[in-house]
DNA sequence: AAGCGCGACAACCGCACATAG
DNA sequence: CCTATGTGCGGTTGTCGCGCT
């Protein structure tokens, strides 16, 4: 229990913004629970936390949000969901908590119309896509095999052809999440990793796949693989 | 001019996870 | 293991400013 009684709350003044900069500059960043002390602010680590990260601290920015980088939250928003620091991660320079403001405030709703209006166009669409057959030739190479139950080597997704990245492309528009959760699932090599220890201890389920804690690390290393891989062949 | 509603954004809060002892 | 503490994250709330009636 923390006692924050008498503390202030609320909006930061200049003064405090200086000595909050002042103190990360000299001892920097991290051990929030010296901070206040060290910096001689009447407020608590997790409220100074909070103003370096999404305000004082250096190349943030804070102009409005380029069509480019509006873009990309909605590709990653449609793979990640509201994993916020890993969308801002992306975008150089934006905070999480700037990613979710703006998504709260400007494209939940436009994503929630285009949503609406897909669904009561759904009759007339037979297959705009067909679900890619390419998917049971994606690989996962496990570097070794876990030590223990709870440590495990970081898979590497490999495409082997062009239109395996194209594919890749296509999910950070269409977002067929879920087929991500059934390759993943069915891949061999990833049941010798420390998801089929996971799989074993939480009778994981296909269908629930998404559901699970374990999922969001395989799906988080699927994710940076992939964009990584769409890095480089936006490169060559 | 006053009141109201709403959008934008900063800040707060509670929870979960990591780690040290 | 268990507990205490530190840290990070995401949902929610508070506040301010602006436009409309």
């Amino acid at each position: 229990m923390e006692a924050n009684v008498g503390l202030r709350k609320g909006e930061w003044t200049e003064e405090e913004d200086a000595s909050l900069r002042n103190c990360i500059e000299k001892y920097g960043e991290g051990k929030w629970h010296q901070v206040p002390l060290r910096a001689g602010l009447n407020r608590c680590k997790k409220n100074c936390r909070l103003r370096w990260l999404n305000y004082l601290r250096p190349n943030i920015n804070r102009g409005p949000f380029q069509e480019d980088e509006v873009d990309l939250i909605f590709r990653l928003h449609k793979l990640l969901g509201n994993r916020w620091s890993l969308i801002a991660g992306r975008l150089p320079g934006r905070t999480p908590n700037d990613v979710k403001n703006y998504w709260n405030t400007h494209l939940k709703k436009t994503r929630l119309a285009s949503h609406e209006k897909q669904k009561s166009n759904m009759a007339k669409v037979e297959v705009i896509k067909p679900r890619p057959k390419i998917l049971k030739n994606f690989s996962w190479i496990v570097a070794g095999e876990p030590t223990t139950s709870t440590e495990w080597r970081q898979p590497q997704l490999v495409a082997s052809s062009e239109n395996e990245i194209n594919w890749w492309e296509n999910l950070l528009v269409d977002n067929q999440l879920a087929i991500v959760g059934e390759g993943a699932t069915s891949g061999t090599n990833i049941r010798n990793g420390v998801v089929e220890e996971h799989q074993t201890r939480e009778a994981v389920s296909n269908e629930n796949w998404l559901g699970n804690d374990w999922s969001i690390d395989v799906l988080d290393y699927m994710t940076l693989n992939c964009l990584e891989l769409l890095d480089g062949n936006m490169m060559n």
